[in-house]
DNA sequence: GGAAGTTAGTTGCATATGTAACTAGTGTCA
DNA sequence: TGACACTAGTTACATATGCAACTAACTTCC
């Protein structure tokens, strides 16, 4: 961190050159995004990877079961933001470990409903706490109404990125 | 509902069950924020990603490299946050493609001195308005107020989950 | 009722990425 | 000077992931 003087060889730092201010990555709202997003990860896969070797689409899986007790993979999908072939992988891997079990929906047996199973429930129940506990710490010290701003912020953001990212998906569709 | 005996038909909400707010993902800080960064990279990515086929790390290096003008390959990792490896890969990458130059330094023979080419520098100065404009028209509308909440949150967030993540590293390093 | 279209979920394939090992060059200390 | 420790950068390998194709099941519409 702060090394902005870098190698500073011939190395100019370029000046602006046109009008509008400089694109400086280190302030660039997606990069950012990107930073904070993988370094949280990164800590928060602490907890619960090295107590029980699983990754953050198996983590999404558990928590969604958690929450919502019997779900289709599609609805996991949904609720997680997660493409169904990841989905499909977490699932694969957790009924391997034996914390998720599927069963067939007679009504429809293209699906199958996911649930966890009392081990999974208790690896649930256990890193819940800590999870919940992690994201607090996170914010510890944040007055409320930078939080309720910083919240605002993200949800617009979120909303308005989703909107761009289908619009580029349809473009590519449509070609 | 406190059902040990896991599949519960009918996909009933589980209570919290347990004192604390129960866990819900999509509420959840390091969720929210994977999320947003991953849209907010995707719809991105449309601007450089289709204009010029270029990846997120490939766009990192342009970047850094049209701000700082010349750089090791290290001070490139050191400043868009990626692993030397990626780095490496994406200047390889680039300089197939004649938008990075690189030439020794003849004072420590082990570190390349890595620059944008004409062709490069271009290929930046075109895309680096856009991006601006992009950065821009996601927070549109967004108060200073909000603005600078946000801003503030993110900073935080970004240095404490730093501070953890490094600490996870060290731990695994010193098993 | 059944052909055509649609959907849930899996798998094949190509690509992306992190870890560890490796190469080559530099610094240190005796 | 020469062994040892360290560093910049690349590569090998295993894993992760997205897209496209596929299978099996459901729905529509005639």
């Amino acid at each position: 961190m702060t090394n902005d003087g870098a190698v500073d060889d011939g190395a100019s730092e370029i000046p602006p050159a046109h009008e509008g201010a400089a694109l400086r990555l280190e302030e660039f709202l997606p990069y950012r995004l990107n930073v904070v997003a993988s370094l949280v990860s990164q800590a928060l896969s602490r907890i619960y990877g090295q107590r029980y070797g699983i990754g953050v689409p198996e983590w999404r899986v558990l928590v969604t079961l958690g929450q919502y007790g019997v779900m289709t993979g599609k609805a996991v999908g949904a609720h997680s933001h997660m493409h169904k072939t990841k989905v499909s992988r977490a699932v694969a891997q957790l009924e391997k470990r034996k914390l998720v079990g599927r069963r067939a929906n007679r009504a429809d047996l293209r699906e199958s409903l996911l649930s966890l199973t009392p081990a999974g429930r208790a690896v649930y129940l256990d890193l819940a706490p800590s999870a919940l506990a992690f994201a607090r710490t996170l914010c510890d010290g944040v007055g409320p109404h930078d939080r309720a701003a910083f919240e605002r912020v993200l949800a617009l953001l979120t909303e308005r990125s989703a909107g761009l990212a289908v619009e580029a998906v349809k473009r590519r569709a449509a070609k």
